[in-house]
RNA sequence: GUGGGUGUAGCUCAGCUGGCUAGAGCACCAGAUUGUGGCUCUGGGGGCCGGGGGUUCGAAUCCCCUCACUCACCCCA
């Protein structure tokens, strides 16, 4: 029997119409803050990855769906979306539109890792990216739209917040990084990362390294003058959107392209993956893959598990809907050339396809949930008038046939 | 990539230290009720016991390998 790829997953209607629901209400909202939406495809040459989000990268290093086509071209799956919009906004060269520019994307990105809860390799993102506005305003307008989301869906997450600096800034701090970290006891992880990327010995969740951090210099102590104004605005904006947050020194994000402002909403719901959406802002990343300097700053958030929180937002209630038609010979044609009238005028409407008893038509007409049977059988038709059954209450009226549709519309329960 | 747990019907599981045609509940289909669902009763369809190999007269059960799922680490959404 063959089964998904490992880390993949099938979604059955119920499921499905979930996540139809979260993509609509964050396209509604995007669209509410002015964010235009942005398809790229869903693969793109592998070489964006690689220099858009950095070599040293996790992303880059070891989780890529990565193939040689038949043209011996090197592509990879998207394994996140903010290189790809990057891209699109250079190849169009939509900087020479007005400024600033916002775009959302929605849809799947791909990951080479080892499943675990809430951790897939094809996974679902939401994400906006605003270019063109250098100032605190863009990051706090983009920090808000994420809250603003897990608000309207009912979902608690922390806003955990920081600021890495530019790259002056960081010059110096990890000086002082490596020179306090440098003899002390860490994992082996981390005495490697100490060489290449110091920065990421914060992120470290190794109890030893966690105590040899405790009174480690911190960044936010090393902004110069613009970058800690900035990150104090950031912070002022929020405060004045009453957005509530933290500050995490410790908090540096997994991508290269990062400056400044990062940050990541949180959940304690969901045991280690913790993360349910992240950003920050990537100043250099536009002139990087080829485009001309131009601030950015910009969010993702992972639909897979903000689904598993069970957003509130989503519940529909489990009520019944929709029409089954219950049929029965010699009627039965006459009765489903109504039933295709019924829905050309947007009523949904179900009938038996197995010639089914009348019992077991009302036992369907259950099964699938169907808030009311309409009965049109030979007696039906003689005296004009439809059986409707309310399968809720099990009351049952009489309707005119010539006028059926436009009653059956008007009932409630019908959508 | 590293480590732990679990694989028996569509689902949840039982099946003791190897021993009759492998079971239950739920679900599905039908009948009891030949134009009325949910409750009840009766009946029915459904299983290469994850796969391969081994031990044995005999394996769902014991051993080895493998695959899948799952949880955790790393890291992230």
């Amino acid at each position: 029997m063959f089964r998904v790829p490992r880390g993949t997953r099938d979604f059955l209607p119920e499921q499905a119409e979930r996540f139809r629901s979260l993509e609509n209400l964050a396209a509604d909202l995007a669209r509410r803050y002015g964010y235009g939406e942005l398809r790229t495809p869903i693969f793109e040459y592998t070489e964006l990855f690689e220099r858009g989000v950095g070599e040293s990268t996790d992303i880059v290093e070891k989780e890529m769906y990565t193939f040689t086509d038949r043209g011996e071209r090197s592509l990879t799956l998207r394994p996140e979306g903010t290189a790809p919009v990057v891209r699109a906004f250079v190849e169009h060269k939509l900087y020479t539109g007005p400024m600033p520019a916002k775009y959302y994307y929605f849809g799947p990105m791909f990951r080479y890792e080892k499943p675990q809860a809430g951790r897939f390799r094809q996974l679902w993102q939401f994400g906006v990216e605003l270019f063109g506005a250098p100032g605190p305003r863009a990051d706090v307008e983009v920090i808000a739209l994420g809250w603003h989301y897990f608000r309207e869906l009912g979902v608690e997450s922390r806003l955990v917040l920081n600021s890495i600096g530019c790259v002056q800034c960081r010059i110096g701090y990890k000086e002082a990084l490596v020179s306090f970290l440098t003899g002390r006891d860490m994992c082996r992880d981390c005495c490697s990362r100490l060489e290449r990327n110091p920065l990421r010995v914060l992120d470290c969740k190794n109890d030893g390294c966690r105590a040899a951090l405790e009174s480690a210099p911190v960044i936010t102590d090393y902004l110069c003058p613009p970058c800690r104004e900035h990150f104090d605005q950031v912070k002022a904006g929020l405060a004045g959107l009453n957005i509530p947050f933290t500050v995490d020194p410790l908090l540096v994000r997994g991508l290269d392209y990062y400056n400044r402002t990062t940050f990541e909403y949180k959940t304690d719901a969901l045991g280690s993956q913790d993360a349910l959406g992240g950003g920050g802002r990537y100043d250099g990343l536009v002139e990087l893959l080829g485009g001309p300097g131009t601030p950015a700053v910009g969010l993702a958030l992972g639909i897979d598990r903000i689904e598993m929180l069970n957003p509130p937002a989503l519940d529909t209630g489990g009520g019944r809907r929709g029409v089954w038609l219950v049929t029965m010979e010699p009627a039965a044609a006459e009765a489903i050339a109504l039933a295709h009238e019924l829905r050309r005028k947007g009523v949904p409407v179900q009938y038996d396809l197995l010639a089914r008893g009348v019992k077991a038509q009302f036992k369907q007409a259950d099964r699938h949930r169907c808030r009311w049977a309409l009965v049109i059988g030979p007696d039906e038709l003689e005296s004009g008038r439809a059986v409707l059954r309310d399968m809720e209450s099990g009351d049952q009226q009489q309707l005119n046939l010539a006028t059926v549709a436009d009653e059956l519309a008007a009932l409630e329960g019908v959508k």
